[in-house]
DNA sequence: CACTCGTCGTGAATCGATTCACGACGTTTC
DNA sequence: GAAACGTCGTGAATCGATTCACGACGAGTG
């Protein structure tokens, strides 16, 4: 316990101006005050000229606090994501945030690190701080306390997770597509020998189906192998090349599809590292287009996701200004080649 | 306006549950209710038990407003980091949450995107929000609005910033020495026409202060030019290689010291799509070595800066029990070398 | 046995903003 | 000119947790 060096800055302590101090220094009663701030309407133009001058004197800022604990919720909106350190969630976080800043709201943000204890700890977290809405990328299934908060009043939308059975408001691009996509596109360079390899998420299992229908579709005879990780890295994606590398070359895929962006790196890397020629030997292709894929060793060809928008409609949909039904075709997933795909080598010579 | 698809989940409504409801449930007062968790050993084992399992049975979760309008605080801290899609400070999230959790507290993450405006209302929320702390990675200056709530009682540290001539609580890594490893190690590779191309913010300015060192020391003639910009991102970065590109040999550097790894990365794909050989016709050395550094086109050789212990350091000193001189020798800056360096080509053949 | 002291539970006041219910005042209308 | 109505300001109750000040009770002491 430190006693002396204790952080405080300042002795001075001045307590913060609460609107008895507007009230007394603009003549007016409490009440006033408060109505001049939330319904304009309601108090003559020159008194409330009077009001807001005493306040910006005093630097009046209002106690949350109190406002909550009499109106029930606060301004803020929770976000719960998975993991913060993916570019994805940092974008989605980042479109969230723009758009609750436009309505004057703020955006709770919430790493769970992909644990379910520290996912439930932020749901509580969300609670106490009555929240007026979530928006939740969970780790795996909708938590319980999640459609607790739901019943006792507390709206939440579920962000790029799969609707799977249950009828909870969700938003997402069209993964299935997105993995359909994927596997297309290497299906068509004549790759035939696939790996999926990804996470435990229900949008990833999505994106699996895709492919996996796209495997079943195809005219000619190809496989579909599945490799599932606990999560989506780019450590992991390198940990699994090792476990690949040591495989005979006739069980060698000659292309992968990653559940993610941030995987797809990870097994670039490793890849590589281990002698693989990508994309003369292998093509790969990931899922999510964050930045970083550009700046790739080998430029990766992967699934435009639109984050940022998924961020904004959510809000959205949460503040009552736009329903569910309203996004359905946007968010539309996108093929962007770059150079980690190539036709598969049979007829072509390497390099010269 | 939306009326009826309002995003109201259930019409249930119950009302969580009040200390009131606990009390009653235990049969003990409110008051009993409350010491139970705010000063455990006031009550007796047997009541506390009695009162825990009522708790736990309601489901009780208690309302941080009514706790903070008593208090004064909340039980979070504020964290303003100028770009979050930064990964360097996503690693500074994380860093810092993680401390905070295990001290029972929360982080309450504001992006400022850059923007000097969204920084002040921010740090108006925080205010409003009653956080019992701040750190803040700031845009440029420290801004007076840190400084009043500072002498208002909240107390802050700056984080990663230049201590410069005020005596603000700061932390950060020594990024002098940073920025003279960098510059010394393109000197030591016998480049000679180097430039430092970075932003605008404080501790910036100290790593190119720390290049210019070097270069002053050095015995040998060598120059650094400096570009400045304003935002230090990757495609900041690719933009400034095409103005480069259109230079006279002449003027084209053998040598650059980026400001950030995003901004190195950008680099580095502006001027290997120009067609510029990294690193046989010019070194690179970025700042911070996030994770995607070594994936990069070329491995990109950086400073390796320790975000995520100095996230941790910043909330143990406002927590108080970690002091700003604890810190010192801490978060020493490190050269990894990796593939965008290399010795001058003056003696060395361009493979075969 | 009476008195002191410490332990532990309780009633009530408190934090600051919001909002209901009331009333004062001024305007319109027959 | 009086009744009816609308506008706009105010006093007071309210949200839920915390904490002060008090007191009940039991144990220990002379």
């Amino acid at each position: 316990m430190v006693s002396g060096s204790a952080p405080k800055q300042s002795k001075a302590e001045v307590s913060a101006p609460t609107v008895a101090d507007v009230a007394a220094r603009a003549g007016v009663s409490r009440a006033t005050v408060s109505y001049t701030f939330t319904q304009p309407g309601r108090v003559s133009p020159d008194l409330r000229r009077r009001v807001i001058e005493a306040a910006d004197e005093l630097g009046y800022v209002g106690n949350e606090a109190a406002r909550r604990l009499r109106v029930g919720h606060s301004l803020a909106l929770g976000l719960l994501v998975s993991n913060i350190g993916n570019p994805v969630y940092a974008e989605l976080a980042a479109g969230a945030e723009a758009e609750a800043a436009a309505h004057g709201r703020f955006i709770l943000v919430a790493n769970s690190d992909e644990s379910p204890e520290r996912e439930r700890a932020y749901l509580g977290f969300f609670e106490s701080q009555q929240v007026s809405g979530i928006l939740a990328a969970p780790v795996g299934d909708v938590p319980e306390e999640l459609l607790g908060l739901g019943r006792r009043g507390t709206p939440f939308v579920l962000v790029g997770t799969a609707t799977g059975p249950h009828s909870y408001p969700a938003i997402s691009g069209d993964n299935e597509r997105g993995g359909h996509l994927a596997a297309s596109h290497l299906l068509a360079q004549g790759r035939r020998r696939l790996i999926f390899i990804g996470g435990p998420h229900p949008h990833v299992d999505l994106r699996l189906a895709g492919a996996k229908r796209a495997v079943d579709e195809f005219p000619e005879p190809a496989s579909l192998e599945i490799i599932r990780v606990q999560v989506q890295t780019a450590k992991v994606g390198e940990a699994v090349t090792r476990t690949l590398l040591r495989r005979p070359a006739t069980g060698f895929p000659d292309g992968i599809v990653a559940g993610n962006d941030l995987l797809a790196l990870g097994l670039l890397h490793g890849l590589i590292m281990g002698g693989v020629r990508v994309p003369e030997d292998l093509s790969l292709v990931g899922y999510d287009d964050i930045e970083f894929a550009d700046f790739a060793i080998v430029p990766l060809t992967t699934i435009r996701h639109p984050s940022a928008a998924l961020g904004a409609s959510a809000v959205r949909i949460l503040l009552g200004i736009e329903s569910e039904r309203d996004t359905l075709g946007r968010f539309e997933p996108e093929l962007v080649v770059r150079e980690t795909s190539l036709p598969a080598a049979e007829d072509a010579h390497h390099d010269g």
